[in-house]
DNA sequence: ACAAAAGTGTTTTCCTTACACCCATGA
DNA sequence: TCATGGGTGTAAGGAAAACACTTTTGT
């Protein structure tokens, strides 16, 4: 039996996605493009093992602190960003992840709409970066940041969480461009408004999107998820079930 | 900003999952069935908190052990079980989850076949329970084994996961068994067949089980799977897309 | 021969898909 | 009035469900 002393330390990391609507970010790295991207922001490394690299915003569990809690706060202090959706991703402890002293690492996902990543946008040391196209990243963040990518692709096709990247009202067109960008596919208007409609997952506001330079789109808000913490599988859109190109 | 001087410790438990083939095992709390049923082992605390309850099993985390490794020494130390499947299913870490000391932990979940838990099983602070009937345990752990059978319950549906409850060859209606008890529903033989087939999962081994007292049954054993390691959504069964009864 | 479960065939039903078409607005 | 995307209609294709039926063994 292995002897247990001074096990490791404990440390919050979250992988943060937000949708830019067509524009590209302050200080990203690719040249902008007229279709929506996903963006991750990333902080650069200021100590000690792997200092200089871009790596994950994160820091130390607090003592007494909720693990959730702790990711809110690291992300706060280190991006600005306040996220709508987070979520316990995975937790990640191989014994040689990190340089030096041991440390296991309890990995978060967030889901923001640009609105709320106005905060340390033109913070030098926070930067934003396409996550199919990653530098290398300090300690084992890119095979997290992949798993995380995994992850919101596939959850996207069975839980409602893509409104978690849009406002609070949105119309159907809005949500379908969060499925086409993120899944990388293009799906059809019709059957995607049909499907959406169909799962109880929207509410009609009975208002409108104006300035349109068409006819005017109706605005939708998200319905209240009644059975289950997206836990169950809840086909949303089908056509996703094709996999991803 | 919350001080970090000595953040909590690492503990690392496991909920497995074994399939009694219509017999109650010994020292269990119901009385036998002729039908198949889901059983968990749990031990009983010996030591402080909570001391006397029931508990999953588990331990500290070794330094310098990876995650998954305590998991699997843990589990042999306590019920003398060597699990097929073994992954990572949430880090519980409320900060009063445990009374006095902080601690955090890694829970992993396994699938076992019956063979497989002939180790501790006699062991008197060893005991085999119904997980749909559970006593109160140490700690939370009634609420990480409700997460857990939900977990299972909802990845039977996507995942080529149902065979390690079973030996090495089984036939089809062993595995659509372990679909019937576990999701607690019934399932077309004739449909149930043709799914399972159609999708890959299983390889024809050319021989069949003898002496049953009826037409013997082929024997199949799980096709290696070559995309993706359960983290895309491959519907297996689409019967059980119906929720739960 | 009979029971019992394995395995096959076939019809019905429902969902997905493709795509034609109409609607409402700004320019 | 025209371009553009919003929104509706509908028929074709395909998969799942229900269930009748045939096969193959042990007793």
């Amino acid at each position: 039996m292995p002897q247990h002393e001074r096990d490791a330390r404990l440390a919050v990391s979250t992988v943060i996605f937000a949708l830019e609507p067509g524009v590209t970010p302050e200080g990203a790295e690719r040249v902008a493009s007229d279709r929506a991207s996903l963006w991750i922001p990333l902080v650069r490394r200021l100590r000690d093992p792997g200092e200089g690299r871009w790596a994950l915003p994160g820091g130390w569990l607090g003592a007494g602190e909720a693990l959730e809690a702790a990711a809110a706060r690291t992300l706060e202090e280190t991006t600005g960003v306040t996220p709508r959706f987070l979520e316990q991703l995975y937790t990640f402890g191989a014994p040689d992840r990190s340089p030096g002293e041991r440390v296991v690492s309890v990995v978060y996902w967030a889901l923001v709409r640009p609105e709320e990543t106005t905060g340390a946008i033109d913070d030098p040391n926070v930067r934003w970066f396409d996550p199919d196209d990653l530098p290398d990243l300090a300690f084992d963040h890119n095979a997290i940041v992949d798993y995380a990518l995994t992850r919101l692709r596939s959850k996207l096709g069975y839980a409602q969480i893509a409104h978690s990247f849009l406002g609070p009202t949105f119309t159907i067109a809005e949500l379908r461009e969060v499925y086409e960008t993120v899944l990388r596919v293009h799906l059809d208007p019709a059957n995607f408004r049909r499907t959406v409609e169909a799962s109880g997952a929207l509410v009609e506001t009975g208002e409108v999107r104006t300035g349109t330079r068409h006819r005017p789109p109706k605005l939708y808000r998200p319905a209240e998820a009644p059975t289950g913490d997206g836990m169950f599988r809840v086909p949303i859109a089908p056509h996703l079930r094709k996999s991803p190109s």
